[in-house]
DNA sequence: TTATACTATACAACTAGACAAATATTACAC
DNA sequence: GTGTAATATTTGTCTAGTTGTATAGTATAA
């Protein structure tokens, strides 16, 4: 899907650093070695970014000596809108949550090792969609230990929060053990639910809590439109 | 009759001799054209099978230099008191850093914001690859206060490390303020840094590191390759 | 007929390396 | 200091190889 050439957009690269006066006119650009190597690329790659430039008449080379800035572009080209993203709070308090099913069955390998069960052991699922403003922002999946949390499903349901369906159930404080993030694209699936397109980037978070004596209470999964959506992390 | 297209049993082939450590990662496939005449057929058979296992992420093609195959996805913790290159080497990859540009200019308002800055304040820069076994999996972007550490870029240039060179100018410990994470589509720049292609989503993340006494020292950013990295947040 | 799997060919885009030509820098004689 | 030769650096050009893409054709099974 990129139609862009590698040297175009190197050439793009370069215009704007000259358009935004990072360049001045008779200035040496670095030597066609130098952005090879910032870019990442070949230097004949860099030379026909260059040679488009110098056909622009935007710089002109000197065998034996370096390119040189000719002129500052007449139009250059602006950068794309920032968009503005709703900050949400990483630490799980988002307001707005509908319940897509809550059902019981038999842990798969990945959550029997993350809630540490033996296999063959039955959890609770409580699948659901988080929303701010109306608008979802993250398609979860949370999985409890169906031995240790018999009634939680019930307690989920009426709360529909995990904090307090866990308070209900005896675990009256619990923290995060482990979160791991990264950025895919969405399936179709997902892009549905959360109202993108599909192969838009989403953020894929996977977490455990545990209650104060260590034991994993909760294994849950996470999509979140990246859109719309930025983790802040606040240590303190 | 045996039903499966020829292009599945290649690709088997070849991901049975990638399991079987007859190519390891990093390691460069024969080209299509030989390994068509390997097995006696077209090269576009040979493509249809690479491009399966590309997709599952098995190998990566590099257009004019050849198909190589791919790393596993690298953990990346991040949290109070993470050291890039401690944790790479943790996860039993060799971590590299690559200097694309080290420059000085005035800071614009986030940065100024970000670092506790008057407008108008200069600030020196830091762009970087971070790599894992050779692979770019970070694009990142440091700025320092200019006035606090006039001579990082010095140090920077030795060292290739942020710890080392902020220690190296009198900085002895840091440990970080925030971190705000989100999910993006690759723009044509960081797609051609990172080996990706255009659009394909990657983890953007912000942080701020301060020192002991909770003055900003490092303004940082950097757009991690999602389908090779997880990060990972221990809370400590 | 229609879709599929594969073949065949051609060209574009990019990498890789080598060497030539022009220029810049340095060392040294005077 | 000045001029000159030697050396290093930088752009220009060439050849070759590899992946990406587009178009057209053929055999086969549903």
């Amino acid at each position: 899907m990129s139609k862009t050439p590698v040297w175009k957009s190197i050439a793009l690269s370069l215009t704007s650093d000259i358009a935004e006066g990072r360049y001045n006119t008779g200035d040496q650009l670095p030597t066609e070695a130098q952005l090879a190597a910032q870019h990442g690329v070949n230097r004949h790659t860099v030379r026909r970014a260059l040679s488009d430039m110098a056909e622009q008449g935007l710089v002109h080379p000197r065998r034996g000596a370096g390119v040189f800035v000719a002129a500052r572009p007449t139009d250059y080209p602006i950068g794309k809108r920032v968009r503005y993203h709703k900050s949400i709070s990483a630490s799980g308090k988002i307001p707005g949550k509908k319940i897509l099913s809550l059902t019981t069955r038999v842990a798969d390998d990945s959550e029997a090792e993350a809630l540490q069960l033996t296999p063959g052991d039955t959890v609770h699922v409580y699948d659901g969609l988080s929303l701010a403003d109306g608008q979802p922002i993250g398609l979860f999946q949370s999985v409890f230990p169906a031995e240790r949390l018999p009634d939680i499903l019930d307690a989920l349901s009426d709360t529909q929060s995990v904090t307090r369906a866990l308070q209900r159930c005896g675990v009256e404080d619990y923290t995060r053990v482990s979160t791991r993030l990264t950025a895919r694209a969405a399936t179709p699936t997902q892009a549905l639910h959360l109202h993108l397109t599909e192969g838009a980037p989403v953020l894929f978070s996977v977490g455990v809590n545990a209650d104060t004596t260590g034991i994993p209470v909760e294994y849950g999964r996470t999509v979140f439109a990246g859109e719309r959506v930025t983790l802040t992390m606040n240590e303190d």
